[in-house]
DNA sequence: CTGAAAGCGCTAACAA
DNA sequence: TTGTTAGCGCTTTCAG
């Protein structure tokens, strides 16, 4: 058996093929000619009748419903799609599944599609651009009918513009263009609520630690933090704003650098759950202690910050909202008559003036502060 | 428009195609045929060029190749499918997909499948059975390769047995039958041994706090505890061991009962994070502490016991290995020439000798304790 | 209103 | 070794 290596063809997904190729095929199914047949009609007619697409009569109708039931007759999606080139699937890529706020927000999308009879195939981008594009390229050969889009490593707005332009898609507080649709939750005031809360009850120094300055969530959440600060004439302190790319290490370390220093701040605003760990353990390594010594509000609920002792004040927002909202949104653009998909050549072309409006469609919600016991006045200065 | 309820083809499955379909398609695919033209040879040279499954010159194999990479020639999976009746894709069913213990097995699952270039549906059950029959035929009329399930409302052997005759299934945590696959985790091991280091400690009133009795896990581990309370010669109180179906809100309110009691258990087992909450927030009200008053173990870790402060001593277990273990062994089950599919008519008939060893196979998997500071020794008796 | 027929893109016989 | 052909199961013209 000659084996020169396969050249191309030995990208993963033809090998995934291949190999379950060799699994012989289960059952002899019932197809939609067994139920022309009992119903006496012929295969187009038995089609339209099935899909109420075209004119049936009563009687062929009724003859071919009850020979479908009889026969427990169930389409066959995969001949369907490559008839019309679509899926009924979904892709849903986000950095990280294990992420408890995606889960979340995943349980809640595909509760939604589920009850619309769209599968859903999730992938991992470990918030690499590079795995998001190889990923969204496989969901596409696989004809899925819509993405829904996490954020990822760094913006680029005119990629998804320009994704979205031939496939429906809905971004999760991602950035995009003028097409597309989107989910936005309002971090720029869930992050001012939360430092306006801090400064009402005195606090002047707050530190900031978020993780990831170069994407939407936390742009808008140390926008937000600066506008409160404003409003009250506080000047920033850029030292007291720590943000990076890894999350729970480093929040460990910047944490306890913080409260070492001699002018530490008196407040921390947790930009996630895992960053209040990371400050979390400093306080403990420190002996510093919540509320007393330093004041703690955590951006995004959870488990931890529910349960902790003391309790840590939170701002929330409603994940399965997110969710639901970007599989109805989806949903939306997909049913919408698809004026996103007519194959231009050059795709360069400024876009067409009809756009549906479905197809542009943004759903922004709101955050909340939940008071716990977390926060307390500053200490009296030494 | 007449417009007769549809009957039967109303459910959602077909909603979703239906919908979808009136979408165009994207843009004009390169097939496969583009490519034998390109290189001159006809299509099934290319066809078996490209797949290495035939006979095929040099020249042809070289010609094939190139003009595929030059057309950026990929087969569509959707075509394959229907001429193959494989996918290359799996399905995944699990509870609760925003556990973070399932959510964590996911993301390994995801990360295993995705290099062997299998996709992955994935999808609710909210532990019901009739939820998990239901998704596993819309799976399998998508023609999913291969299935993974988590544990499910109650164990259903000959169910999964039957199931696992026509299609490679792979249980997780989850008793099977002769045929089929799983990956197991020694929660008998685990509650044994937690138990057995609170023994050590010289308690011996021991509550266990479990919420699904019915299932491998919880079974399991009740039977570990008390297997560890029975080589000690402590004799088992059953109102210490408190087991339901739903998790936190129940375990708050039974530990308070407990906690409350006259002669209150010393220590507590708690079965899974969600559980752990529920006892600590009873802890809390009671204005008892850990460890001083009562000693705390989870069996099941998570950041929760990890942070808390005092940090959880927990049980744990290597949640990647469990899902990169489930799709290896599923992996093995679908590329074994799949002796599981040879549809026999009479489907009860007795299991045929030719069971392919890879297609049983089991995989085990171990725990360890963590040992934290949530555990002393009981108080001294009042 | 209905039936016949043409494919969607691919693989697998079967001849040559 | 190769080319031709027949479908997989379905939707959708296109004539009747």
């Amino acid at each position: 058996m000659r084996r020169t290596r396969p050249p191309d063809s030995d990208k993963p997904a033809d090998k995934a093929i291949a190999k379950a190729a060799t699994r012989p095929v289960v059952s002899p199914r019932v197809t939609i000619r067994d139920v022309a047949r009992a119903a006496g009609v012929s295969l187009g007619t038995a089609s339209r009748a099935l899909n109420r697409s075209g004119p049936v009569s009563e009687a062929a109708l009724q003859a071919v419903e009850r020979a479908a039931r009889e026969l427990a007759y169930a389409p066959d999606p995969i001949a369907q799609s490559l008839r019309t080139g679509t899926s009924g699937v979904v892709g849903l890529l986000v950095s990280d599944l294990a992420n408890p706020l995606y889960a979340r927000i995943i349980t809640a999308v595909e509760m939604r599609l589920q009850r619309e009879g769209y599968a859903m195939v999730v992938g991992n981008t470990h918030n690499s651009n590079a795995r998001e594009d190889m990923m969204v390229e496989l969901f596409r050969r696989r004809r899925v009918d819509g993405l829904i889009l996490g954020p990822c490593e760094v913006e680029r707005p005119d990629h998804l513009r320009q994704l979205a332009r031939d496939l429906p898609v809905v971004a999760l507080d991602r950035d995009f263009g003028d097409e597309g649709a989107g989910v936005h939750v309002d971090h720029f005031g869930g992050a001012r609520d939360a430092t306006q809360y801090l400064l009402d009850l005195g606090h002047t120094r707050i530190a900031l630690m978020t993780s990831d300055g170069a994407l939407r969530p936390g742009r808008e959440r140390i926008n937000g933090y600066r506008h409160a600060l404003a409003g009250r004439g506080v000047t920033v302190d850029d030292t007291l704003v720590r943000s990076s790319r890894s999350a729970m290490d480093f929040s460990f370390s910047d944490a306890l650098a913080l409260l070492s220093a001699p002018d530490r701040p008196t407040a921390f605003v947790c930009l996630g759950t895992r960053i209040l760990s990371g400050v979390l353990q400093a306080m403990k390594q420190t002996g510093l202690r919540v509320p007393h010594d330093v004041s703690l509000i955590c951006v995004g609920d959870g488990d931890l910050p529910q349960l902790y002792s003391p309790a840590i004040t939170a701002v929330s927002w409603d994940l399965e909202a997110v969710g639901t909202a970007a599989a109805e949104v989806l949903m939306g653009a997909i049913g919408g008559s698809g004026t996103a998909a007519t194959a231009t050549e050059a795709a360069d072309t400024a876009a067409s003036a009809t756009i549906d409006p479905r197809a542009r469609r943004e759903i922004r919600l709101t955050t909340h502060v939940i008071v716990r016991e977390s926060c307390a006045p500053p200490p009296a200065r030494a």
